[in-house]
DNA sequence: GGTATAGAGTGGTATAGTCCAATTTTGCGT
DNA sequence: ACGCAAAATTGGACTATACCACTCTATACC
């Protein structure tokens, strides 16, 4: 399987092996796959090796990870299919820089008209709302502010870190949400001194201003979501088809 | 300047610092940042943990390397600024805007390196370059280049005034190219003299960037755009999908 | 029955060293 | 001066080991 005399590299063979191993099936999606230990074992490599050759398989946006968990196969659509929208983490991850967070406000209140207008509510309804630095390699890029109907996912304001994890995966994963499309919009603008001040900036900062409102397959609003990403920091990448 | 107890890790410092020092012109373009070991003997860190730092920036395309002569900044030229959007014209109309342009510029022409890596052509391949202000209620909004594959579509340039009609449409209705969806990316920066002066602005406005390329339903590469659209008079409207 | 807590397992980070192949520099013999 | 071989340098690949923070689970305790 793996051949140490060879002159191909022993962290590329073990790419392909595993890339091998998803292909066939072997690793399904979102399966675990063995930890970097047992498979240091099995080829008789050193687990830097293999964590390398893992490594680069998570920057592929094959594989992803988490400490303390394992390593999991990633839905592969992501990269093949013309699939376009990705949370802040996922999509940070995929470039390669470590996605973390800075929970500046965290609550259930009454939803504001803005955000009534937005996903169709009636006044009053409950909310959560989030508000977080995004950072990238531990650098502020955006600050972002989503808003949720709260009684679609009762409780995970209390139960869950959001400096730490991904909301999308927490309603993907806790309150069984799938978010199918989204409209966003998409503006240049100069930095409001809360912006200036969140995410360090000098004033005449461009800003890369984006709304966003995500519905699920049913076409339900679910969130709301206000950034603003630091123009020297961030680009956005987008799949957009035309017509329909 | 490295801080061996600090939270950061300490490879992500080294990144930063060498990335620091790119953007500061202390290692300019092309030129030989300091080896491996050298870098190792200066931060007190193990040459792997430099090596980690560099690899990863080599990944990003900041770095590039060579054994035996060393690591070198790579230049950034290419990526750097200009960019384009939907169709402008259908898109003024959605609005309620009468739509117009102003051909800066009109010609066929060997594809530079940006447009061959974009569209994956063979070097040399002939482009034709298209050059407007986008005008809407004769105000200037965007200041946007296209390059297409000449072979696809021959002789539009001299057949066709841009000034009043979509390329879009023309390439639909004169060569029966669809476009069935585009990759895109936005970002958020200061206007260029030459987009100051091509759409009337003050230095420090924001700026809209696009980049796009459009592609036909076979996935074949079509056009490659890059438009300037003012900050201050366009917001642009997408609705992405969520894959998986 | 519920709640701490201890332990095992995980990926992340880091060290110190080895060998290798590509490349540049150096120095020696002519 | 010149050519060429040896030496030094460089990044690439790899091993063995270590410690950390995090996650999950099983056990002990109340």
């Amino acid at each position: 399987m793996i051949a140490h005399d060879s002159h191909v590299p022993l962290y590329i063979q073990i790419k392909d092996y595993i890339r091998l191993n998803i292909q066939a099936g072997v690793f399904p999606e979102n399966s675990r796959i063995p930890s970097e230990r047992q498979l240091a074992e099995q080829f008789q490599v050193s687990r830097l090796t293999v964590s390398k050759a893992i490594n680069e398989l998570i920057q592929e946006g094959l594989l992803h990870s988490h400490v303390g968990k394992g390593t999991f196969v990633s839905s592969t659509k992501i990269e093949q299919e013309l699939r376009t929208l990705t949370s802040f983490t996922e999509e940070m991850i995929r470039r390669g820089q470590r996605p973390s967070s800075r929970v500046l406000y965290a609550a259930v209140e009454p939803a504001s008209s803005e955000v009534t207008k937005a996903l169709l509510l009636p006044s009053g309804t409950k909310i959560i709302v989030l508000r977080r630095v995004r950072l990238a390699d531990n650098q502020p890029v955006a600050l972002e502010t989503s808003a949720i109907v709260a009684a679609i996912c009762p409780g995970i304001v209390d139960k869950h870190d959001f400096s730490q994890e991904s909301l999308y995966q927490v309603l993907r994963e806790e309150c069984g949400i799938r978010i199918a499309y989204a409209r966003q919009t998409f503006e240049s603008r100069q930095a409001t001194p809360e912006e200036q001040e969140a995410l360090h900036l000098d004033p005449h900062t461009p800003i890369l201003g984006i709304t966003r409102v995500t519905y699920n397959a049913q076409e339900q609003p679910i969130e709301y979501v206000r950034s603003a990403y630091r123009g020297d920091r961030y680009k956005f990448n987008a799949i957009l088809r035309y017509g329909e």
